[in-house]
DNA sequence: ACCGGAGTGGTAGTAACTACCAAGTCGGTA
DNA sequence: TACCGACTTGGTAGTTACTACCACTCCGGT
């Protein structure tokens, strides 16, 4: 169990992290992606190179690290398993938005969504990282019809389960898409609400919290 | 125009570039994608490592180069565009693979076909391969979204267009990994039609050949 | 005071690429 | 037939992401 020994060490560790991280995505928004080479990040982080590699496995994960992910996959596994397969992924994709960018709206983002958001608009703008960010929706799929609970013994049922929750994932990535476009201008849950109403139709998502 | 230029030279470019994409596929699948230096291939096609580069930009396009993408667009444009959109795009996504796996079917599978499904085994199990695909994916949903001939100045038009295609997209790719996984028993088409009605419901696909 | 283990740094090596330049080869022309 | 331009290929040297392998330092508990 080599966590919870120690919290100063926890706390160092992910501050030095923390640390590596903003300086990355602050370096390659100013100068780019690929003109901003790994020693340069550590340099702007007074760390080696290799203390890089030993918190980021790889360049593309200095951007791309997020648990975004794990909360999808527990408002799915909380869901009810009666809805219709769409709508109940549906539901958890909106909801996990809204968990994710709670917090000031309109002209005051919080930090952490300006944050949000230049990481999100590195991954759109730069092939690589895009690239490695739509194979992570991949593995959020899998891990979503593994949450679904639904018989996986069965293939015909996990295929269902999979264009399904591929589909919801793809209409998602738009809205996630199209919220870096406007820079978070409008509310992210809504416009996933309307991405997914664009692709099944109007009786998919369910209105929650605005109705 | 440095094509049309000489039939001869032409010949033995698409020559070289077929030898040695076809080697790359071999040795990938036999030891591994990681474990195959792009050395060990052009000494396999009997070239020089450079003339690899010069057929092939990067050592992912070994496997992903295709022209899937042109035949779905031109399907694409060349639909109605009377019908709702998902529909659309499912028809086309269909005649398109319907197109592509034409031939022998059953036992005995056309070695186009063979090296369809060894190219596709690689891309679904190699990270890096699988990352690059679906970002060729992703390309391929700004060609469709453009044929569709939509109002793309509207940004609510194009937002729509965007979810749907993508979503489309990805219930194909669901159906693209498990023609993979039985090895091309399942007739492609019918495991795209399969995965629409899994995704978008039962009135999506159109009964256009079989009914 | 002391030891184990976590975090960090250095060195050297592999492999995917990318200029930059040199040589041979094919296509049409004087 | 001799020749020139364009295409294709090969070689060399360099950059960069990434990976062992080993050594040092510092925190946390005995």
């Amino acid at each position: 169990m080599p966590d919870q020994h120690s919290t100063l060490r926890a706390q160092r560790r992910a501050e030095t992290q923390r640390t590596i991280q903003a300086h990355a995505v602050r370096l390659f928004t100013e100068r780019g992606y690929d003109a901003t080479t790994v020693t340069d990040v550590a340099e702007a982080a007074r760390v080696s190179p290799m203390t890089v590699y030993r918190h980021f496995p790889t360049k593309e994960d200095l951007v791309l690290v997020d648990q975004h992910g794990r909360l999808v996959a527990e408002q799915i596994a909380a869901s009810s398993a009666t809805q219709p397969l769409v709508r109940r992924i549906g539901s958890a994709l909106i909801d996990a938005a809204a968990t994710l960018t709670r917090g000031g709206h309109g002209d005051d983002l919080a930090a952490g969504e300006q944050f949000l958001l230049a990481r999100l608009r590195l991954m759109i703008l730069t092939p690589a990282l895009r690239a490695k960010h739509l194979d992570n929706h991949y593995a959020l799929q899998q891990a979503i019809v593994d949450a679904l609970g639904a018989d996986t013994t069965d293939p015909d049922t996990a295929f269902h389960a999979q264009a399904a929750v591929g589909a919801c994932l793809a209409a998602m990535h738009t809205a996630l898409v199209r919220w870096a476009e406007t820079d978070g201008q409008t509310e992210l849950p809504d416009l996933i609400a309307k991405a997914l109403t664009a692709a099944f139709g109007d009786d998919v998502v369910d209105t929650g919290p605005d109705a």
